[in-house]
RNA sequence: GCGGCUAUGGUGUAACGGUUAACACUACAGAUUGUGGUUCUGUCAAUUCGGGUUCGAUUCCCGGUAGCCGCCCCA
């Protein structure tokens, strides 16, 4: 040890380093992702990192902005914040072309975010998160379209509808029971609040909660579940219809859930969340919902947004629970080995003709003996090995061995490839 | 922001307040000369940091730092 003490290995605070392999995985879940969403014609979008801080400051709370977010002064005495979300900047994107875009925008974006906060199981303070949005759609084919794109995503990574259950309820509906029973802002929001909480509570705690908000002997969640008041039934109505729409679609693990609010913040119609049924996981998966006064802060017209999002920690939390992480080789599918130093050359333009074939290789480049190349093959998690000498090259005939099962096969080149290109 | 728990090689663990900090795995080097994961040998490598109590601290106390778990919050 010297007198001075190393740099540390240590990452910044709460952020991850991503080893090839931990990259490797994470790029393979979110190729699953991207396929999901451009079957459906989705297009995918990015935007810097970095962005004004006013940008946040009008939508969101203060304390969000002062307590949560990376925030610091630039050299040019601009105030700029890492995103710590990516809503803000799609509808600042979209106010900015309002006029030349095709509506409705099927928009996906997938990257990092920032928020400056206490870690704890599930969150970072740098994640990555997918944002799904469709912008300009109202009324409820969206809402209906935003669930099933979330549900689609969960599906193609081979979950089956019972490890998982999306929540939803209505924003629409809950503020048309608040202010029918005549409370205030401040009492609405309060009201949101103690739904938001209603699961960490015991029964009787919630009972005595929901007292204080009874107008008529009836608070907001007993006016919806009596169906007296027309408004009320009106946006029940129009989140039973999307129920059944999903139930009609095959999707049986979609549930009404009272306590699904989403914050207090811009929602203003459907609200929507995923859950994982292994009660280990209890953070959620998924969440999302309409939005619709957000693009007008820009200015002109409101344009109507419904949109979802999840993070890459809770995902991959998710996906090991259920053993539905996919397969991702960091390295290359197959490793030449050479019997000699000599072969060395020949194991280059056999390689050379493989990667014209798309498939990715490593050649050998030491002088060690056959069997410790095969051992480097087997470290570095390369699934096949094939030697390259003068016997092969002579025959034109390959020994291809699957490095996990030990079985070889004996194959021309176009052999070899197929093989390769299919594994 | 508040509270609880934890901190030993790269990883996982061990060590009545006592002398050379132990074990396993990994890594690296070698022993089997065109085909590995077996075996064997060797090597590298740790008490989070700063104070205090003590003849003596990995062990006890205080503080910093970091991590884990709750609460708050979750755009």
């Amino acid at each position: 040890m010297s007198d001075k003490a190393p740099l540390s290995t240590d990452p910044y605070k709460g952020v991850r380093d991503f080893y090839p392999e931990d990259w490797a995985r994470l790029q393979a879940c979110f190729d699953i992702v991207r396929k999901v969403l451009r079957e459906y014609g989705y297009e995918e979008y990015n935007a810097s990192p970095l962005e004004r801080a006013e940008l946040y400051e009008a939508k969101t709370s203060e304390e969000i902005v002062n307590d949560q977010t990376y925030t610091f002064t630039d050299r040019g005495d601009r105030r700029v914040t890492l995103r710590p979300e990516m809503t803000p900047s799609l509808a600042r994107m979209v106010a900015a072309k309002r006029r030349e875009l095709v509506f409705p925008l099927r928009w996906f974006s997938i990257g990092n975010r920032f928020r400056y906060e206490r870690m704890q199981k599930g969150r970072l303070r740098e994640f990555y998160q997918v944002d799904v949005d469709i912008i300009g759609l109202p009324g409820p084919a969206a809402e209906g379209e935003a669930v099933v794109m979330a549900y689609e995503i969960l599906r193609a990574f081979g979950a089956q509808d019972e490890d998982f259950t999306i929540r939803v309820n209505s924003r629409a509906m809950l503020n048309a029971a608040t202010s029918a029973l005549g409370l205030d802002e401040e009492e609405s929001k309060k009201y949101l609040g103690l739904l938001d909480r209603k699961n960490k509570m015991s029964a009787e705690e919630f009972e005595t909660a929901r007292a204080d908000y009874r107008k008529d002997g009836v608070d907001p969640l007993e006016l919806i579940e009596k169906g007296t008041d027309e408004a009320v039934q009106a946006e029940y109505a129009s989140l039973q219809n999307l129920m059944d729409a999903f139930a009609t679609r095959g999707m049986t693990n979609v549930v009404f859930d009272p306590a699904t609010v989403r914050g207090f913040l811009y929602y203003t119609g459907l609200v929507f969340e995923i859950f994982d049924t292994n009660p280990d996981n209890s953070r959620a998966l998924f969440g999302g919902g309409r939005y619709d006064g957000l693009i007008g802060l820009f200015g002109g017209e409101q344009i109507t947004a419904t949109g979802f999002a999840f993070g890459d920690v809770t995902l991959l939390d998710f996906l090991a629970t259920h053993n539905l992480l996919p397969k991702a080789t960091p390295g290359a599918q197959v490793f030449v080995g050479t019997p000699t130093e000599d072969d060395i050359a020949s194991a280059q333009s056999f390689a050379e003709e493989l990667r014209a074939s798309g498939v990715t290789v490593l050649v050998n480049v030491s002088d060690k003996p056959l069997g410790d190349q095969v051992k480097e093959a087997v470290k570095r998690g390369i699934p096949y090995f094939v030697a390259v000498g003068a016997e092969e090259m002579k025959s034109t005939c390959f020994r291809l061995k699957t490095l996990a099962s030990s079985e070889e096969e004996t194959l021309p080149m176009a052999g070899v490839v197929s093989r390769l290109r299919r594994s």
